[in-house]
RNA sequence: UCCUCCUUAGCUCAGUUGGUUAGAGCACAUCACUGUUAAUGAUGGGGUCCUCCGUUCAAGUCGGAGAGGGGGAGCCA
């Protein structure tokens, strides 16, 4: 057998690591730097500690040592030792060391020295080497465990709900075309329109831009169900919070209302907080003073004043606030900000809350998470519940939006409209056609019953918790504009 | 899609009112040293100054167009 390695973590993290003194171990890994022709940094991306291997003078080949360089993978036999050095309390004194792969150091792109970020976006394969990537995707790695361990304790269904669709009336956005039609020469109707019966499917498809339609179908059967799936925009969106594929997280909850629906969003997130704080300790930790390091270079009123691990705990022992629309529009209306003009944008009830406002709201007014609730309808789509006894022109509906500290909407949620005639009403207005929805409609046909749910964009979630500012380094290979590299 | 900033060595960046042969640190090579922590010291190699067009005796530097990237906005998760 080839594989009889320790993995790094496990080697540096035992409860009492000396006690591991005296041991013959394997590790393998790859080359982080090479110093003093003595002292191997290894690291296997376990975790961003390396271990020292050390090389003693004159006990290995000259020809060996030449191919130790940064990025070279290597399998090193050795006893743990307790270090004569400072940074670590133990390391491994090879025996024999076997070069696995080498590394051309003139062409390896990455070095032992920092990087920036934009620099690394372009070597998307070689920066999961990095602390800072490695870091970032251990923590995606928890948080995705951390989705599926919260719904299956409380007994939600993971439903599949699928990536192509014939659905067009989602209003979520642009879509991604799925077609195997030709691009030139494709068969037309009468109409000089191209005649997707032709198509794969007989019929125009897309990829999906939100589960919650089909979601609401698998409630309506299993009470409680979650979807956890790539999803595509096609929008010319080109934001530090945008992706054209991302990952989104739809719990959908009969028998909830609105107010459950906010209770479960806040538990959620909190969970995987949570989760991330108790498992990935290193991790953040090796975040939040990559995050300080880049504050002192900032003026001092652009710094947040909270450090990654401090935000994240302040988040996890604080309830969000809970305020609707039309409270926010008071408050934005009263703040001296308003008053001295400095909104882009005006304030008035109906608008459809800027990122600026959002910002204003979070940052500067509460300091913590806010729920909005009971947007105005107009702006709303049109599966959300209208909220009874509005003012004439003042209609509002059942939805919620969680604002999150330097990311805006992370969560964007309803109770939706279980009244067949109300909602039928409802797309009436907005145009949208009844008898293709016709499927979607028979669950408030047949046995409806009050139900919400949300979604919770992956990567959002992932950018609050590392303090990552750019949604691209956060999610392994982006795809977003004019990129689609790898 | 709009606004704005940026593009100089493999990487991070400096480059004066336009003026001789474009610099530094890191990386790389050679040598020295050897318990280092992005080791250190010495020496050396390395440039389409993003591209094209223009102004000028002279352009990395000024002007225009284009490409790529960053930040912000809109749309949203």
């Amino acid at each position: 057998m080839f594989n009889q390695r320790v993995k790094i973590k496990q080697l540096l993290s035992g409860t009492d690591v000396k006690s591991a003194v005296g041991s013959e171990v394997v590790v393998m890994g790859w080359v982080r730097t090479f110093r003093n022709n003595q002292f191997i940094a290894l690291n296997d991306g376990s975790t961003n500690n390396n271990v020292q291997i050390v090389a003693s003078l004159g006990e290995f080949d000259e020809a060996i040592l030449k191919r130790i360089t940064t990025g070279a993978s290597l399998k090193a036999t050795g006893v743990v030792v307790e270090s004569l050095g400072k940074g670590q309390t133990v390391e491994v004194k090879a025996t024999k060391i076997e070069i696995l792969g080498d590394s051309d150091a003139e062409k390896y792109p990455l070095q032992p020295k920092k990087h920036s970020l934009e620099f690394l976006r372009e070597k998307a394969h070689l920066r999961f080497r990095t602390n800072t990537f490695g870091s970032v995707f251990r923590i995606r790695h928890s948080l995705a465990f951390a989705v599926h361990q919260f719904f299956n304790d409380r007994g939600f269904l993971y439903l599949h709900t699928p990536i192509i669709t014939s659905s067009d009336a989602e209003g979520a956005g642009e879509m991604f075309r799925v077609t195997t039609l030709p691009l030139e020469g494709a068969a037309k109707n009468e109409a000089g329109e191209i005649d997707f019966t032709e198509d794969f499917f007989g019929k125009s498809t897309n990829l999906t831009v939100s589960g919650q339609l089909e979601g609401e179908l698998g409630a309506m059967a299993f009470s409680d169900i979650y979807t956890f799936g790539p999803t595509f925009r096609a929008e010319n969106s080109n934001t530090t919070r945008h992706l054209a594929e991302f990952w989104m997280i739809e719990p959908e909850v009969a028998f909830n209302d609105l107010e459950d629906n906010m209770n479960l969003a806040e538990d959620f997130i909190k969970h995987l907080i949570d989760y991330v704080m108790k498992h990935n300790q290193d991790d953040l930790a090796f975040l939040d003073s990559r995050l300080a390091e880049e504050e002192k270079q900032l003026p001092t009123e652009k710094r947040s004043g909270l450090g990654l691990v401090e935000k994240l705990k302040f988040v996890l022992e604080n309830g969000f606030e809970r305020i609707t629309y039309t409270e926010a529009i008071d408050i934005l209306l009263n703040s001296s900000h308003y008053k001295k003009k400095k909104f882009t944008y005006d304030v008035k009830w109906g608008i459809d809350l800027q990122s600026e406002h959002e910002r204003y709201l979070v940052e500067q007014h509460f300091k913590k998470p806010v729920i909005v609730t009971g947007y105005p309808a107009a702006i709303k789509a049109f599966y959300m519940r209208m909220n009874d006894g509005c003012e004439v022109g003042k209609e509002t509906v059942a939805a919620m939006d969680i604002l999150a500290p330097g990311i805006g909407e992370i969560v964007g949620g309803s109770q939706r409209e279980e009244r067949l005639d109300k909602l039928e009403a409802r797309m009436n207005e907005m145009h949208i056609p009844l008898a293709e929805m016709s499927y979607y409609l028979d669950t408030r046909r047949f046995g409806s019953v009050p139900h919400a749910g949300f979604g919770l964009g992956f990567e959002r979630m992932v950018q609050f918790v590392t303090g990552m500012t750019n949604i691209r380094d956060v999610i392994a290979f982006a795809r977003t504009p004019k990129n689609c590299e790898y």
